[in-house]
DNA sequence: ATGATCCCATCACGGTTTGTGATATATGCG
DNA sequence: CGCATATATCACAAACCGTGATGGGATCAT
């Protein structure tokens, strides 16, 4: 059984005339004639056995029947439109690189996913550094887009999100605040947090040595939760063997670090602008 | 600008392959010869520049992309069915009589304004009358639908809601629990009430004389609320100036009345198919 | 008023599209 | 291998659709 379907080209022009308020300027619109636009309304109007439209002086008015079809209208088309892009989007091939912090990597799986699923010709170049290399190298079109951690009001790329840094130490271990204090820092935000650490800590006037360093936070876990040194972390990354420390223990407020997102000099593709978009409504905004 | 848009008549028929399988079943059961089929989906893929399906042995297979595209195509033909539905039913004039009781018109507010949306040429006749009389009625077909309130097991209808009762006294008022019970009743649902009351003080061995009964509950009020009569009420009808009696009043237990909604014998008209279902939809389930 | 202007409806025509039937091609099965 | 089944392709006729031209109705300016 065949069931009898809307144009959505006779949709779209009968859109179009309701937007623009006459036939005339729709058919401009729409680089049809005006004649063709006449028809086409009225060829709606036979399909569905309804008046649309009536005349109305200069240009035309809408029937209580024509102003229900709208709704419909914009549905349809913006339905239409959705499948339209994303059959398109399948097709797009080539590679994207988008350059991410190591640390930061696990929050990127599902804007990844995402543009995998709308992209699955895409290739996707994931490179982990250092943020101010990926700065550098995003701004010499090496990448086509950086995630980068930064200390807050750096100049340049979009903030995407705020993390709070606090400073922790082994869950069972008492802060051993000695002078020169002990400090580990892995590396991925190392140039970050080292700033953030001699900034706040060269504030209260105190003395700090980088007791260990690690590429990755697991290589820390063991000095930090034996308690031979206090870690600088964002909050989201302390974990059952860690405890922060609040003001009380005596070390000095921490600022927030920036998550930020660089784009390539030059317009970028259609790909690139949407996994920066992705990259945005899921990083970003889920803490302040 | 003209946006491409994709033919919901080749969809239709890409839908239709997707259900039977074959090339050929779909065919046959759009009415199309297999050649049309077969030409419809290459002209599919050629203006979406895609490869949407393979042969594969005995029938055909979907590719990836042909399988994406089969979840817009489902969207676009429902909201297309949709869209249809509406505009075909917006044109069927006729009469549609509803009976119900005259307490329970506020609840019908919702459904009968959605119904207006769908069937604004409809004429709709409401006729507020004793549950008892209704079912008489719409037996003989002289209205299409009728809401009833009756005891709970009550044969016949379709149960759509259960309302538990209550009795009630003014708000300010000590239960005058003397005997006979002076019991207030309001008409519409009195047949019902005065069945429940009976069998329910009856049971509890207690006498009770009807003090006063009126056409509507506003006619009640000052009686209640003077404290001259309990009154048998449903839970929702209960206001700031009534106060329901627990259990330790000593009155007995009260079940719960049901509203049932009964049909014209016979095949409905699509209308009053709708009109039921939305009577369903916003009157029912709301209530346990 | 009255002509000018703007806008919509309608018509005839030509090009394109679309469904059909016939035919060719491919695949699984006995 | 040949039969059965299914899809692809082709040529053709019918239907469809957009165009330009024309006519008519309403509004505005003079």
């Amino acid at each position: 059984m065949r069931t009898p379907v809307l144009d959505l080209n006779l949709l779209q022009t009968f859109l179009a005339v309701a937007d623009t308020g006459t036939v005339t300027a729709a058919a401009e619109r729409l680089s049809y004639t005006q004649s063709t636009v006449s028809m086409q309304l009225h060829r709606l109007e036979a399909m569905l056995g309804v008046t649309l439209h009536e005349k109305e002086g200069r240009g035309i008015r809408f029937t209580p029947e024509g102003e229900r079809l709208l709704g419909h209208a914009r549905r349809l088309l913006t339905l239409n439109n959705e499948a339209m892009n994303d059959m398109k989007a399948r097709q797009v091939a080539g590679s994207l690189t988008l350059g991410i912090p190591e640390d930061y990597a696990f929050l990127l799986t599902p804007a990844l996913a995402y543009f995998h699923q709308m992209y699955p010709a895409m290739q996707l170049k994931v490179i982990c550094g250092a943020s101010t290399d990926l700065v550098q190298q995003v701004q010499a079109s090496e990448l086509d887009l950086a995630v980068v951690t930064r200390q807050t009001h750096s100049p340049g790329g979009e903030v995407i999100r705020r993390d709070p840094l606090v400073w922790a130490v082994g869950a069972n271990q008492q802060p051993s605040l000695v002078d020169p204090l002990p400090l580990a820092l892995y590396s991925p935000g190392a140039d970050v947090f080292r700033e953030v650490a001699e900034h706040a800590l060269g504030s209260a006037g105190r003395h700090w040595r980088l007791a260990y360093s690690s590429q990755s936070m697991t290589g820390l876990m063991p000095v930090v939760v034996a308690g031979l040194a206090v870690v600088l972390i964002t909050r989201d990354m302390l974990n059952p063997q860690l405890r922060a420390l609040d003001e009380k223990s005596g070390l000095p407020a921490l600022p927030s670090v920036e998550i930020a997102l660089h784009r390539a000099p030059g317009r970028p593709s259609e790909p690139a602008r949407q996994l920066a978009e992705l990259i945005r409504e899921h990083v970003g905004s889920e803490k302040q």
